[in-house]
DNA sequence: AGTTTGTCGATTGTTGACAATCTGCGCCAT
DNA sequence: ATGGCGCAGATTGTCAACAATCGACAAACT
């Protein structure tokens, strides 16, 4: 997923071989833990221990090193010196900024798809708000529920993705994925799926009219929505129940780069 | 300058205990790797010797590594298997998506800024545009032009801080990073510093005239304008000559992360 | 002469061991 | 009872050695 073959060297025909060439253990360790990260079987605060997790990879702890730091820059990890790395909890203020970042970072795609769309985008587009449409009418269940949330994931990594940004969308990656720890997100939107897929019709709208103004303005306003439902659904429930883990880490500070 | 102390635990009294307590080798190591970088001691497309390398920072291979995986996580190394570790060596395209995206983030600050600007921000900023007019009127000296392009920076990070968006900070001073690595840009902005400092008073003042869309404007059009900029040049002198090393690497594919 | 194959030195990828540090628990003194 | 003290056990930080791979040069073959 991260490290290719320079395009001097000639692409290997055998699979396995490219695999092989491509992959270090510190590579994969990283795809592995991302993997368990990111669909919750590491949950947030959860401490990694170095030689449980190494042994349970099968590789040794030197790679799997590598591969935390790698997650950490990414924003996945937390390091205490000496006591151990830990799945970030992102707290509710960082979340919040991320939002904002994402508005104007959709702003910006609105504003790029609304100059260059083409039919088979608008096409494709169409047939995500449709799928979603569906899924909102299949009633309130927590089925149709984590099909939306799956559908609106990919509606919105598209769209980043075909204004043909690459920066842009590395960075639209990294932030979801941060968001996906905000432990509260992602059971948050359910009972008000029917706006959210409204603002997803509005937002279609604005780009096939052609009109950058309106179509970053959409995109922009149902990411702030977006926000705006989290968070009220998070003041709603106020704290919660510590981590899987029963070993409580020094509380978590904005881990921020400082000024 | 990343792994701080936890909060639970008590703030050391003697600097020196606090930096031992604060920091790793690998920790160190990257910090001492970003300055080489950045400072140009390390060129875009130089090759870093791991056995080299640990020599002369008095650490060994194992956190140097670990010092390799985080700075390639932040976009300024890039790994080949089997054969090294490179400085990175932004292409003209890539330089122009981070000009994009900054034209984007800064939007924001500069709405964020109109909404909510203090006394005392307005008067630093003015501060720092008056020192730029003062490097100018010094005429085009390389020395003028360098300490403009410093603050020029710094001009443009405080804004950024000033938002109060830490994420959106971090981010920014990626990318600062990042665009640092695109050659051309350093000397790019010789003859022009004037305009640019215009534009720079217009930002203040539509920062201070409390107008969000008018700030926001006047922040992402002069990005967008040092991009023009910035292009224009790299146009105007083509290729380049070859990077320090003598070794020429296997060319560099845009390396960011596949769809 | 040009191409291919074998070998060698250098460098990276990985591992296991050692040293330093932290956490938890029992003990003792107050 | 409560709070400090110190000793294991466990875990992380670091290092040095081993194995695998690559690039280059030279020899052999067509």
């Amino acid at each position: 997923m991260k490290t290719l073959i320079g395009s001097a060297r000639i692409a290997p025909v055998h699979p396995t071989i490219a695999l092989l060439q491509a992959h270090s253990l510190a590579s994969v360790a990283q795809g592995e833990l991302e993997r368990m990260i990111l669909s919750g079987e590491l949950a947030p605060g959860a401490k990694l221990t170095e030689m449980a997790l190494a042994t349970r990879l099968g590789i040794s702890r030197g790679p799997l090193r590598e591969a935390f730091r790698m997650l950490e820059e990414a924003g996945l990890l937390r390091t205490e010196k000496n006591r151990g790395v830990f799945v970030r909890d992102i707290p509710i203020d960082e979340a919040i900024e991320i939002f904002d970042l994402r508005a104007a970072m959709e702003e910006l795609v609105g504003r790029r798809l609304a100059e260059a769309i083409t039919a088979a985008q608008l096409k494709e587009m169409r047939g995500l708000v449709d799928a979603m449409e569906r899924a909102v009418k299949a009633g309130p269940s927590p089925n149709s529920a984590r099909g939306y949330h799956l559908l609106n994931l990919q509606f919105h990594e598209r769209l980043v993705e075909m204004a043909g940004n690459r920066k842009l969308s590395a960075i639209y990656r990294k932030l979801i994925k941060e968001l996906s720890l905000f432990r509260r997100l992602n059971l948050a939107d359910g009972w008000l799926l029917p706006v959210s897929a409204g603002e997803h019709r509005a937002i279609v709208k604005a780009i096939a009219s052609g009109d950058p103004e309106a179509a970053g303005r959409a995109m922009f306003d149902h990411v702030m929505e977006s926000k705006a439902r989290t968070v009220a659904h998070h003041l709603h429930r106020p704290p919660n129940g510590d981590a899987s883990n029963g070993r409580t880490p020094a509380r978590q500070r904005s881990s921020l780069p400082a000024a």
